[in-house]
RNA sequence: GGGGAGGUUCCCGAGCGGUCAAAGGGGGCAGACUGUAAAUCUGCUGGCGAGGCCUUCGGAGGUUCGAAUCCUCCCCUCCCCA
């Protein structure tokens, strides 16, 4: 009983949800699975989303299964942006998944865990299998989904390789012969999709088991590599702290919902401080943020992250420890070279935010693009919003 | 195979011989205000040690003093017909 109130939680739809519960209450062990991207080696809080309900799912005894989507890579989710990838080759999928599995093991545990890649089964299939594959399904059926539907109405063009997208990836599910199938709610047709292809197949099918999509910084778009929204789990705490500190406020339940670990009880605590007027919502964003390095990081990094935020965006101070440039003693330089060295920045781009007031060298507004520095003394440099920097004499 | 509409700077989208590095919006960046929130206001938004030079308007040629704009060929997309 516990361990369907665990599981359930957190979950946007299961489907069909009397079968997901009569198969936990059997005791079942279940294969669980969860597809994932070659392509973005950059795990990410919305992605962790899935990973630490897959993580549940192994602490009550399941077995994780990761299908790489490699082959399928070459398709790309035709989720209306993304073009057709250039297929990747083994070594960067390699490569990729290296970087991966270190990040994975953040999150799930390596007993009960498999890595599959999809090219094991779809990279063996016959024009004729393919052909069969492709007999269990319906035009129509296929372009029921959203990004098809939209697409068509938008006249844009649908590849007719994408079109097979689903069906690959619902394959997947007969392949590894899964119980239950993780993933966001945008997954829903291709994962009910594998419900009929493994019922074609003679199996039993998969638990759809959805979970909702994490709004990035922005607080509209879902969290994704692509939209440049994310928070890695990878990187590191200042710029994690920071990030988190963005999210519009509306969305700071959510993140403490999916994101962590709190209990309902807590959860209820945070909400009602939320609705609570004397209470700064900052305050609950700056312990949100604390909580979430403290996962991926560590107790002590995630206060000096906190200490660091404060002194550097809210006191306005300069942080403890900034990068440094090194130039010979004496040596006049020209601040754009200077600031297009660590920044990598266009020098146009440096001289608009220049002009615009965005520099400040010890303190001290400069607007001038042509200013030189000598360096005989060390300065402490203020770029735009979040880069800074020191510039000392060797 | 036939007919029609298109491909413009990060995205959408104007421009249709010089005044175009290209309107407008979105996004982004910077400044003000702040809680690096939201909202709002302002400015910037190809590159270059820069009021000058260089490279952009699907691709390759051509016409012209001068082309994103005209011509030719090619590539790509959409719609209708077959």
């Amino acid at each position: 009983m516990d361990e369907l109130v665990a599981l359930k939680r957190g979950a946007a739809d299961i489907i069909p949800i009397e079968e997901f519960e009569e198969r936990i209450k059997k005791g079942e062990k279940l294969r669980v699975k969860l597809g994932i991207d070659p392509t973005a080696p950059d795990i990410h809080l919305g992605f962790s989303v899935p990973l630490r309900k897959m993580r549940q799912f192994q602490d009550f005894g399941h077995t994780a299964v990761l299908v790489v989507g490699d082959f399928t890579a070459m398709i790309g989710d035709p989720s209306g942006r993304s073009k057709t990838r250039p297929p990747l080759t083994e070594e960067e999928v390699k490569k990729n998944m290296e970087q991966y599995k270190e990040q994975i093991l953040k999150i799930l545990k390596e007993d009960n865990l498999e890595f599959r890649y999809n090219s094991e089964w779809l990279g063996k299939l016959t024009s004729k299998d393919i052909i069969k594959l492709a007999a269990k399904t319906t035009v129509a059926r296929i372009l029921e989904r959203d990004d098809f539907e939209k697409r068509m109405k938008e006249n844009v063009p649908i590849s007719l390789h994408e079109i097979l997208y689903p069906l690959f990836q619902a394959y997947d599910s007969v392949a590894i012969r899964a119980d239950v199938e993780l993933g966001g709610t945008d997954q829903r047709f291709n994962h009910l999709l594998g419900r009929d292809l493994q019922k074609e197949f003679g199996q039993r099918p998969q638990v759809v088991f959805l979970l909702p999509l994490l709004e990035g910084l922005d607080g509209k778009l879902k969290m994704s590599k692509s939209y440049g929204n994310y928070v890695g789990i990878n990187e590191p705490p200042d710029q994690m702290f920071g990030k988190i500190m963005s999210i519009p406020d509306t969305l700071i339940m959510k993140y403490y919902t999916l994101c962590t670990d709190l209990d309902n009880e807590e959860l209820e605590k945070i909400e009602r401080s939320l609705k609570d007027k004397d209470v700064n919502p900052r305050d609950i964003k700056l312990d949100l943020a604390e909580t979430i390095v403290r996962m991926y990081h560590s107790e002590t990094a995630a206060k000096k992250a906190r200490e660091n935020f404060i002194k550097v965006f809210s006191k306005r101070e300069l942080p403890e420890e900034m990068e440094e440039v090194v130039y010979p003693e004496g040596e006049r330089v020209w601040i754009v070279k200077v600031i297009r060295s660590i920044t990598g920045l266009s020098s146009s781009d440096i001289r608009r935010v220049i002009k615009q007031g965005g520099l400040r060298i010890d303190g001290e507004k400069v607007t001038d693009t042509d200013l030189e520095i000598t360096v005989d003394r060390e300065y402490a440099i203020k770029f735009g919003k979040k880069t800074f920097f020191r510039v000392r004499p060797e």
